[in-house]
DNA sequence: TTGAAAGCGTTACCAC
DNA sequence: GTGGTAACGCTTTCAA
């Protein structure tokens, strides 16, 4: 039978009240018999119970906020019902999400829908963090405020985060290179199509996939590099008029958005099906131009986990006070072909 | 604020214990007042805490017994590892396992097995069960004696168990054929190396792989079939005769086990590296052979959640009184190349 | 600083 | 057939 508070009171010859404001660092309890106490349950191996901690906390309800640049953007369909599926799992242990969606990546967007959730009293934060001075000082001072901040998707490592969970951008960038390699016998002419060269997760596949590249397959060629800025009509322009530019280019790498317009590009120069296409996170649109051939191999992220884990640590976190065990999650870099959809 | 048993108690002018009895159809009470209860439960869209339940359920433990064919296979591996994850989250909630492993496939050994947990008064079971009649009828008396059976890995679908955990087994196959008419570029010649022909998921891999390629890659064509009863002497003898009689043979597709003896005969005759080989599971020894670029892709059925989930769904379902929700949970079809490992 | 007791939601046992 | 009560492990409040 695993150790409980009564046992380690027992024991200390103390009530169960003084035992828990021992294990739990709270304040009035003399120093002495708290060190007895503490040294009790590490002897014994004392573990709380969570079906316990849980009822018990249950009192007064735990409340994380989360707010996602969801609007406009199909990848989060998956976080979002991972969020939603945490959110069921543990409602009987008194936990309460408030989710907030909006559009785009605006820093004064994002500091003043923070400032929203903390009006409504939040215990937690996960977001999709912009890199910039103002966000990482506005962590930091939640932080100091007891309310811990997960960041998802993208990382701000010289933040007070808590963690972050989310892919390796390089890794992911490096897959592509394989996939392309595996696909071409390691000969091919690229045309890479960027979001952003402002994004720095953009950026990150881009050089996994040269140091790749690089390193496995060096008669794989970058004939171009355009960006869209995620955008299927910039897309279809810019693949357009490159690929009637370089009419050698035998592969597309799709480093973010644009994939739809990209495709209509392929079509319309009678291309589809005679092009390798590489792209990324397995949206409806995207599962569809798989099954029509058009794209060849798509790699994910893991979109479910995103959502489900962070709220998974916080509960842990908040409840029963168990720290997660990294300081970065990273979620599996998966390859979706035609026939494993 | 959520409903509970006081509430119903209040409202149906009943005591706690008489609702708890109506809601889980236990024996001792009226009818009519079942009748009552259940509805007002229903009105008021009742749902029972699973905090609260747990800890009810603490005072006697659950047991779920576990048998594994894992000796000498490291498939199993990552499904022990998700049966642990699993024992330790649910621990805290009364739940205890045992975990039973042996080696081979002999019916009379697997039904010796189970009586001898039954010995151990398991309160549920996860087994791979062997496709045998005697099997099947173990697992009815089970079910009779309110001992849920889940199927993990490979299915037994018309017994009586309470669902299947494990993968598509033709879905697989179709994966394989489609990595290879990628790397391939829809034209290979094939050695196929199977487990067993008295496997029905090997067998099942090579339909999927001969419907894929008969409907997509009509090139791909088989050259030779052997079988290496997923030893690796075997394997190596085998590849090694046949590579030798059907010289044009490009790929090689390896079923189930006995990679490492495959991979022996590529390297004798200098082919390996040339040849495209794809096979199955994400074990240490195949890890290794897709970082030496000997096998090119490895197909992965989530050993882990083959584990953890059957435990999560047998938690569920003996303490929460909650049912699987389907019958058939697919694990996912995961492709590994060397950069994503 | 410490102890005693109530309470979270559910279940089991005993008495009627 | 039903009610009352104690118990599961933990936290919190009130008294001392």
């Amino acid at each position: 039978m695993a150790v409980t508070i009564k046992d380690i009171a027992a024991i200390a010859n103390v009530s169960r009240g003084t035992v828990d404001r021992a294990l739990n660092n709270r304040a009035g309890v003399n120093a002495d018999v708290a060190k007895r106490i503490l040294k009790i349950a590490a002897d014994l191996g004392y573990r709380p119970n969570k079906a316990g901690k849980a009822l018990a906390a249950r009192k007064k309800s735990t409340v994380i906020g989360v707010m996602l640049p969801s609007i406009g953007n199909r990848f989060y369909d998956e976080v979002i019902a991972g969020i939603y599926r945490a959110q069921q799992e543990f409602a009987d242990y008194g936990l309460k999400v408030i989710l907030r969606q909006y559009k785009g990546y605006s820093t004064q967007r994002q500091l003043q829908m923070i400032e929203e959730l903390e009006q409504e009293n939040i215990n937690a934060l996960c977001l999709v963090p912009i890199d910039h001075r103002s966000i990482r000082e506005k962590i930091g001072e939640l932080r100091e405020r007891q309310i811990p901040v997960v960041a998802i998707n993208s990382d701000l490592p010289d933040s007070d985060r808590l963690c972050f969970v989310g892919n390796d951008y390089l890794k992911s960038g490096r897959t592509a290179a394989g996939l392309l390699g595996l696909m071409t016998g390691g000969k091919a002419n690229v045309l890479l199509v960027t979001g952003s060269i402002h994004m720095l997760g953009h950026n990150q596949r881009i050089t996994g996939f040269r140091q790749s590249t690089k390193e496995e397959f060096p008669n794989i060629r970058v004939a171009d590099i355009v960006a869209c800025n995620d955008d299927n009509e910039t897309a279809y322009h810019e693949v357009l008029t490159s690929l009637r530019a370089h009419p050698q280019v035998d592969s597309l790498f799709l480093v973010a958005g644009g994939q739809q317009g990209a495709a209509q590009a392929l079509r319309e120069l009678g291309l589809e099906q005679k092009i390798r296409v590489v792209c990324y996170d397995d949206t409806e649109p995207n599962k569809q131009l798989l099954r029509e051939g058009v794209v060849n191999a798509v790699i994910c992220q893991e979109a479910l986990k995103q959502g489900y884990t962070p709220i998974y640590l916080l509960f842990d976190y908040l409840i029963n006070a168990v720290p997660p065990s990294q300081e970065l999650f990273y979620t599996d870099i998966v390859i979706k072909i035609k026939e494993n959809i």
